[in-house]
RNA sequence: GCCGAUGUGGCGAAAUUGGUAGACGCACCAGACUCAAAAUCUGGCGUGGUUCACCCCACGUGCCGGUUCGACUCCGGCCAUCGGCACCA
């Protein structure tokens, strides 16, 4: 028996203790039925749950259910992403394990998941941090190894000093460390590096495969890329026999304008091409351009700097002799580290050839061109161009390149802004990175079979200056694989983003104790049909991602080239305008719901106001609004529950209006609401279904004489199955208590009829001169002609067509009538 | 500077192929129920004009222009907000 009044708390609870029991979500690895993945990016364990987080796994537990209910074979998956520094530095801070501290939180907030009822398999539970799973992350690190796509070098990288470790590229936000915000500086050191950068062409031309991405994400990963098309071109040093340096340009077609080259404070030849004479001022340049920080080099508002080397380079097009400067405008780690300047036509080498009083030579023109104003325009004409005067700016970069080929000085080249991707962090919580150095044999992977190499547990999290893993008296020894001899292990660990680029592929097979997974799961899950999570990824993980499942394919691992086929971003929670934080004291804590209108309400809100990618507000008004339909839900059914027939019976023909009518509009309800959902999951107008839905049963049972239970009892259980994947505890508690043998959840999703699927009128719009004169309620499907009569008889339209010539009539059939009169 | 997204009542928003702009909700107003309140149910709710009122008329989807019988929707040109990239040669 259903209570007159709807108890969240207690039905909740009944049915998270079932649930708890009997984990009714399994996905079945040997089932027929079409199989559907869909997977919310998994959290990070830092406690609590918060509104993101709801909003994410209801979005995703709603089309898991939707697609079930559809006679899919589903996989919705949960994990844990629970390497990384604040488990760390809650060791630093309370002497906490930051094991324990991960376990603990990850407890707590499973349960809170739970609570949420969400449809996830926790068989397949997937947690980073475990020696089960990075056991895994260490052996494809070496096949990454193996492979040539993990390699150590020496390089200028990113440091943060907070958090006391190198940074990705990517991780860099604005010169300032992506975690911390304090500001990075860059340190050279041998660390770590993925070859990412092998796949930069693939990364940015498979983006066209993936038509289920939004332009935004693709737009960001396409400029993170950032091809360039362009050519190297050598100038000889007129001072150096045999010295040359190449420029990387995509403005060939200016060369004829060079009058001096710049080379990066930090380029390899620098020393050599600076005259003795001017040694003491290159010098120093150097030195003050390694103290600023990046954010100040890169700053395009800093007014330009530069010294002359003393040196100067022959331009092969004009023989002309320039000299050589040095810049910190032109960067060492892009293209060749040297610039050919062109100031007349190159906003920055104007403002520098302005500053030192460079000449300037015109090469281009146009119609806009303004004298004495630098000139960028790519569709202008050549000058001073000897035999390329006349062309087009954009055909003279291919035939100049090609010259410069023929005359051995030149080539076409394509340049990528991306950059390797840097692995190693100077941290304990990650995963060890599985090499031992020998001093005979080098850097040698750890051999498989010893694999894991687990974290040690010795260690001191207070020591500074260093990771705490070099504190471990046991962690370094080692032996070499190779030779036998004594060795010592590698003491930094994998950047988290590594741990994260393949837990998707793990839950196809995630107890799998003998290889990471197994080839025909992974390529029978996989790739991901729905994947959802939060913008703020659009580079970092799902480039990472995309590029080791790539890696993968290549190491013969896997059949496919992208992981995730649709991938929705959502929006943030707002509350009062702004993102929910800790430091504006704006959040709303889960908990707090589940105890004060229980979790449905939570889900249906969330759902309710905004779709999914577009940014919600949270309002105290709005949670109670949606609190209070589900109670307007609930009473329907209590109130029926004597009269409602899970075995109902009726001949559409032989119903009255008032029940035929019914009848259409839950067909309407069934259509529209499948298709909502099926058009990019638009679950705030679903919700606007359900209500007008619920107002025509509250209509219909106006008059409780007139009544007829058949078809009550169809409008009913239909209206409980299409709001069961959202409100999954009330449909689950109204529907067994209505005696239904199964679970809802199990019960496919309802049908349309579409004949059925529309009013039996029609509001007939009439317009004389597209101008809206009358509403007639007519029946519907009648003819053309028939339409055009109704309106042209109708009493309002005949005032303004009386006396007027009709020009042409327009009839769209179950709509309009619209008299175009002279 | 380049690229992407967005722009509709007091607020969140809706609107197959161009075809009733504002569905649904929040807030607000009124009525019913009640001794009263809450809850619930019913109705109203873009702006301006006119009218005792019903009606009716004009205007209205960031701005300007165009195509069309008809434009939130298509085309051209702007503006604003948010986000990404950026001394990348």
């Amino acid at each position: 028996m259903l209570e007159k009044e709807y108890y969240p708390q207690q039905i909740e609870k009944k049915w998270f203790d079932i649930w708890e029991k009997s984990n009714p979500y399994r996905a079945d690895d040997n089932s027929s039925k079409p199989k559907y993945y869909a997977l919310s990016m998994f959290p990070y364990p830092s406690g609590k749950l918060h509104m993101g987080h709801v909003r994410n796994y209801t979005i995703t537990d709603v089309v898991a259910r939707f697609k079930k209910a559809q006679g899919y074979n589903v996989l919705h998956p949960m994990g844990w992403d629970s390497f990384g520094l604040p488990a760390e530095n809650a060791a630093i801070q309370h002497g906490a394990n930051p094991e324990t501290w991960t376990l603990d939180n990850i407890a707590y907030m499973k349960k809170q998941l739970k609570m949420l009822g969400l449809s996830v398999d926790w068989d397949r539970e997937v947690t980073t941090c475990l020696p089960d799973y990075y056991k895994w992350t260490q052996w494809l690190f070496i096949q990454l190894y193996k492979k040539g796509l993990a390699y150590k070098k020496t390089a200028p990288v990113n440091w943060c000093d907070k958090c006391h470790t190198v940074l990705a590229n990517e991780q860099v936000i604005d010169g300032k460390c992506w975690r911390c915000d304090s500001e990075v500086t860059k340190k050279n050191l041998s660390q770590w590096f993925l070859k990412i950068t092998d796949y930069s062409e693939e990364l940015l031309k498979d983006l066209d495969l993936l038509t289920g991405w939004g332009d935004n994400v693709k737009t960001m990963q396409s400029n993170w890329i950032g091809k360039s098309e362009g050519a190297i071109l050598k100038f000889k040093v007129k001072e150096i026999e045999g010295l040359e340096i190449p420029v990387y340009t995509t403005r060939a077609d200016t060369v004829y304008g060079i009058t001096y080259l710049v080379v990066a404070p930090e380029y390899k030849d620098i020393e050599k091409l600076t005259t003795p004479e001017n040694m003491q001022k290159v010098q120093e340049y150097r030195e003050n351009a390694k103290k600023l920080s990046e954010i100040e080099r890169l700053s395009t508002e800093r007014i330009k700097t530069g010294v002359p080397l003393g040196t100067h380079f022959i331009n092969p097009f004009t023989g002309r002799v320039c000299p050589i400067w040095v810049a910190d405008y032109a960067l060492v780690d892009y293209g060749t580290g040297a610039v050919m300047a062109v100031p007349y036509h190159d906003d920055r080498d104007f403002d520098f050839a302005k500053k030192y009083n460079l000449p300037m030579i015109q090469v281009i023109t146009g119609d806009d061109f303004v004298d004495g104003k630098c000139y960028t325009n790519k569709q202008g004409k050549l000058i001073n161009s000897a035999q390329f005067d006349g062309m087009r700016a954009d055909e003279a970069r291919e035939k100049i390149t090609k010259f410069a080929i023929e005359k051995g000085f030149g080539e076409f080249k394509t340049q990528y802004r991306l950059r390797d991707w840097l692995v190693s962090r100077q941290r304990y919580w990650g995963a060890p990175i599985p090499v031992v150095y020998c001093p005979k044999c080098g850097a040698v992977p750890v051999d498989e079979k010893d694999l894991p190499v687990l974290l040690p547990k010795d260690v001191d999290f207070k020591v500074q200056g260093k990771s705490p893993i070099e504190t471990s008296p046991t962690f370094k020894k080692a032996i070499c694989p190779v030779c036998g001899g004594l060795a010592e292990r590698e003491t930094d660990t994998m950047d988290t983003f590594v741990c994260s680029s393949w837990y998707y592929m793990r839950y196809s097979d995630a107890k799998n104790d003998k290889k990471c997974f197994d080839k025909d799961l992974v390529n029978k899950w996989l790739p991901v049909d729905q994947y959802i999570g939060g913008i703020e990824h659009a580079i970092l993980h799902l480039l990472y991602s995309r590029f080791i499942t790539k890696a993968l394919r290549d190491c013969g691992l896997l059949d496919f080239d992208e992981p995730f086929k649709n991938l929705l971003t959502q929006g943030m929670v707002l509350k009062d305008g702004s993102k929910m934080s800790k430091s504006k004291g704006n959040t709303v804590d889960p908990d707090d719901i589940y105890k004060n209108f229980g979790a449905d309400t939570a889900r249906l809100f969330i759902l309710s106001d905004s779709p999914p990618a577009r940014d919600f507000d949270w309002t105290d008004a709005g949670v109670e609004g949606c609190y209070k339909f589900i109670c307007r839900v609930y009473r329907l059914f209590s109130k029926y529950q004597n009269q409602i027939k899970l075995d109902y019976n009726f001949d559409f023909s032989k119903l009255s209006k008032k029940d035929s009518d019914l009848v259409r509009e839950t067909h309407i309800a069934i259509k529209k609401i499948t298709n909502d959902i099926e058009n990019e999951f638009q679950f705030n107008t679903v919700i606007s279904r359900y209500r007008e839905f619920t107002n025509s049963i509250y209509d219909y049972i106006a008059n409780e004489s007139e009544i007829n239970y058949d078809v009550l009892s169809f409008a009913l259980l239909t209206l409980l199955k299409l709001i069961s994947p959202v409100c999954v505890f009330m449909a689950e508690e109204i529907y067994s208590s209505l005696g239904g043998a199964d679970s809802i959840h199990n019960i496919s999703w309802c049908k349309y009829d579409d004949n059925l699927a529309k009013t039996a009128n029609i509001t007939l719009i009439v317009q004389v001169n597209g101008k809206i004169k009358d509403k007639l309620e007519v029946e519907a499907d009648l003819s053309d002609d028939k339409l055009k009569e109704l309106a042209t008889s109708a009493p309002k339209t005949a005032e303004f067509i009386q006396g007027k010539t009709i020009v042409k009539t327009i009839v769209v059939p179950n709509k309009l009538v619209n008299i175009v009169v002279k």
